[in-house]
RNA sequence: GCGAAAGUGGCGGAACUGGCAGACGCGCUAGACUUAGGAUCUAGUGGGGAAACCCAUGAGGGUUCGAGUCCCUCCUUUCGCACCA
């Protein structure tokens, strides 16, 4: 009978329309079960559609969702679209199609490839950030931000992306390049929209430690965030015209203060035109021109250092001692002071510097095998320190940096490497931001009731390159009364970064439709995320901003949580062959993609979905093979013929060995489930049916009701037709997960190995509960271990039940 | 350079707190059924050896009755960080 055999193309898709319509995978607010929130990262909806690898990363989060939703929470799993950015601005660019329109198809594209993987998705809570309903809550809290002084506007010099033609923040320099386009991040000044995240470093760094997220992550975060204590000091510079000048630097070992043997400026520092000689100004100014020209990457790949000698000098707080001033761009003016105090004996910066400029070498920490070949960074005992010498250097560092504080010549403060973020965007495809520049107000904020401030068609969608974005030429637009005087006035027309967005997204899930609120109190309920499933690509951006924006509506009493992810979960991505000969990352340009489409198609999703399950941990790389799907699809055709061939057949009670079995598998497929090992269930369901199909026993009817709903998040669509044909009424996802009983996880019998002198001669069958006498004696009996004995007296014997015996002889 | 993860058959990968290494799958080899089969089923499949056995988890040491697993020294790969004072 043809229906007899499994076709997942025919029943695939009546299931799928059948949750749909039924609406089993929306998330009910009034539901009365414990909420779950699981979330995939959302998705760029780009031209070329879903791949394998993409696919990989839905079917985990799905089938987490699958099993909560078995074990009786209610499941909100939700997706959206990222969809504002470069590539669609590109197309318009190209192609003159307008960004919205190949944003909108391109949602529907990947929106239908989502479906396909039969992924319980509730689409009635869909968002896109494009969205002007969506955007204006975007606007919204950017207007709290320059409310609490957290958005500012600063004229500084900034990451600047020559491929993007656009300003970027520090999150978004990889290695010196642009992490969207890979262009070499060249300087500019600008005047740009900053958002204060700095306030925000030490609860963003102290917030980590209470999150189930991967260590991997944490510590990026934490490195990135860069916290360092120290102190502050400020020595007296003076210029070669006699003026004095307060000069600051920052370090994290005062200790070695009486070592300091000269100064380094950056070249940014704002002092270096007070304090340059005129005998030196023109090396000066040529040195600080042309590091303004310098990439990172020129500034950081030089063999040797660089620097030059400003003629100014400054004077040691500790022992008035007078050191040269000197500028090198190994000293940056993000960090810290801009300036430090040089220290070469115990920094190895230092120290190279000292070498290349014939600078003096101080050792001050005792060190063992002294400073003339490298500089010591360790702890020791203080020396040539005056009154502080004598002293272990941690000790001495606390002692300094008091006496410091007492002179009103320094104080111990904390350094972070985490910079403001750079918000705005010479782009147009992005959300405007909310503000209005007046000649007579100054920068006024759009009134909330005027959000959204609506993105204007365009006729050019081309970055200008000239520090404007293409926004700034649609007057009609730009001119705009002020919202506080009335007078002419003019809108901003930088957009904000595609992180925007992002930020927050997972918020508006809880009550996507709420016109008057960014988040209800009905929809509050549904939050934080209890877990977030994405790629390890978003370590720091989006992870930061997110929980930067997440702290912030905290503080403004939004939300009722600081941290919005419980537990973070990476997997890992697909690697193949393509043109290059090695396998690496799906993408088009490499030609190594392999399109899900085709094998939904030949095999079905379920086959697909059990297979990106099957091909190794979750958490690692996978390479694809194009042959290892049938695996998988040989199994659930095997699986079905187990279950149809049964059907009204069953069992009237089950088979001891079925019975265990059984137990068995649920067993194996919960605990694996909670530690993410999906690849070796796959494993187990195949040798649960290798098992019931050579057993000559037929199963129970309990037996493959229990199979089926453990399969369904798995194989959903093959667990619903299956549970359906076995007489029940849809759907399998009413169904309660099955609990298992130890006392049916032993088999009868076991076999153990027998190992003399640490060597496996033979094996023998024993009941499980045999103990240590009854095995040795069953070995001894047995022939093949007995001629190992080879007569000798047994001198030491080592049990272990259910496992294995070792007879030490000789 | 610093830090983290990893290294197991032809391939992807199993192996719970030290206990029969190679589960499960791909591929391969035979055979069965077939007009045919890239369908299905059966058997086999780490290496060496006729066999008894021996050798095998990146390399080398160590601990242990017993090590893929623990300890030490290296090697390789991947991923972070990298003038942050």
């Amino acid at each position: 009978m043809s229906d007899s055999n499994y076709t997942p193309a025919e029943i695939e898709p009546k299931w799928r329309q059948h949750w749909l319509s039924s609406g089993l995978h929306n998330a009910r607010d009034e539901d009365p079960r414990p909420k779950y929130y699981c979330l995939d990262m959302f998705p760029y909806p780009s031209g070329s559609g879903l791949h394998v690898g993409h696919w990989r990363s839905y079917v985990l989060p799905d089938c987490w969702s699958r099993y909560k939703w078995l074990q009786g929470y209610k499941v909100l799993h939700p997706m959206g679209w990222d969809a504002f950015g470069s590539p669609a601005e590109n197309d318009a660019i190209k192609k003159g199609i307008h960004p919205a329109v190949g944003t909108r198809a391109n949602v529907e594209n990947f929106k239908r490839q989502l479906q396909e993987i039969g992924a319980m998705y509730d689409w009635s809570r869909e968002v896109n950030t494009t969205d002007p309903e969506y955007y204006r809550w975007t606007q919204w809290i950017f207007l709290q931000m320059f409310r609490k002084g957290l958005a500012y506007k600063a004229f500084m010099p900034i990451n600047w992306c020559p491929g993007c033609k656009t300003g970027i923040s520090n999150e978004d320099v990889v290695n010196g390049r642009c992490e969207r386009c890979g262009a070499v991040v060249t300087k500019k000044e600008m005047n740009q929209w900053m958002l204060r995240i700095t306030k925000y470093a030490d609860r963003l760094l102290t917030g980590l430690q209470a999150l189930d997220w991967p260590e991997k992550v944490k510590t990026m975060q934490t490195n990135w965030i860069g916290k360092s204590e120290g102190a502050e000091v400020t020595f007296k510079a003076v210029a070669a015209d006699r003026s004095e000048h307060p000069l600051k630097i920052f370090t994290t070992r005062p200790d070695t203060l009486f070592g300091a043997t000269y100064m380094v400026l950056a070249p940014e520092h704002p002092l270096v035109p007070a304090l340059a000689s005129p005998t030196q100004l023109a090396q000066v100014d040529a040195y600080i021109a042309n590091a303004r020209n310098e990439s990172d990457i020129d500034r950081t790949s030089k063999t040797e250092k660089t620097g030059v000698f400003t003629g100014a000098h400054a004077i040691n707080p500790v022992n008035d001692e007078q050191i040269p001033i000197w500028i090198s761009d190994y000293v940056l003016m993000g960090y810290g002071t801009g300036a430090i105090m040089a220290v070469p004996a115990h920094d190895e910066r230092d120290y190279e510097f000292a070498r290349s400029f014939g600078l003096e070498i101080r050792e001050v920490i005792s060190s063992p095998a002294g400073v003339a070949q490298e500089a010591f960074v360790g702890e020791g005992v203080m020396i040539n320190s005056g009154p502080f010498s004598n002293r272990p250097s941690a000790q001495g560092r606390r002692e300094i940096v008091k006496w410091l504080e007492d002179q009103g010549l320094g104080r111990a403060t904390i350094a972070y490497k985490l910079r403001d973020w750079v918000f705005s965007r010479q782009r147009y495809w992005g959300e405007p931001i909310p503000i209005v520049d007046c000649s007579k107000c100054g920068l006024v904020p759009v009134s909330e009731e005027d959000l959204p401030v609506r993105l204007p068609d365009v006729e050019r969608y081309q970055p200008t390159g000239t520090g404007d974005s293409p926004l700034a030429a649609i007057t009609d637009w730009v001119n705009v009364a002020c919202p506080k005087c009335g007078g002419p006035a003019k809108r901003e027309t930088d957009t904000m970064p595609q992180w925007a967005g992002s930020s927050w997204y997972f918020l508006r899930y809880a009550s996507p439709h709420a016109a008057d609120a960014l988040i209800t109190e009905q929809g509050k309920k549904w939050l934080p995320v209890d877990l977030y499933v994405g790629g390890v690509e978003h370590a720091i951006l989006h992870l930061l901003y997110a929980r930067f924006f997440t702290m912030f509506l905290f503080d403004i009493g939004v939300v009722a949580f600081e941290e919005p992810f419980r537990r973070l979960f990476n997997q890992g991505m697909i690697t193949h062959v393509g043109t290059s000969g090695k396998a690496e990352k799906m993408s088009k340009s490499k030609g190594n993609v392999v399109n899900p489409d085709d094998l939904v198609r030949d095999y079905g999703c379920d086959s697909l979905r059990m297979y990106e399950l099957f091909v190794g941990p979750p958490e690692l790389d996978a390479e694809w093979s194009d042959k290892g799907i049938e695996g998988v699809h040989r199994f659930l055709k095997r699986a079905w013929h187990w279950v149809v061939q049964h059907e009204g057949k069953w069992a009237s009670a089950p088979d001891r060995d079925v019975l265990v079995e059984r137990h068995l598998l649920i067993k194996n497929v919960t605990e694996r489930l909670e530690a993410f090992r999906m690849n070796t269930i796959v494993s187990a369901f195949m040798e649960f049916i290798n098992k019931m199909t050579s057993s000559r026993h037929a199963p129970d009817r309990e037996t493959v009701e229990a199979f089926l709903v453990l399969m369904a998040p798995f194989a959903p669509h093959f667990a619903e037709e299956l549970w359906q044909r076995t007489g029940h009424q849809p759907t399998i996802f009413g169904q309660k997960w099955p609990a298992w009983d130890e006392r049916y996880t032993t088999a009868d019998s076991v076999e153990i190995a027998v190992q003399v002198n640490g060597k496996t001669r033979g094996t023998i069958v024993v009941p499980s509960d045999a103990g240590e006498d009854a095995v040795v004696e069953a070995a001894l009996k047995d022939a093949a271990i007995h001629r190992f004995l080879d007569g000798r007296h047994v001198r030491k014997r080592v049990f272990v039940k259910g496992r294995i015996l070792n007879l030490i002889v000789g």
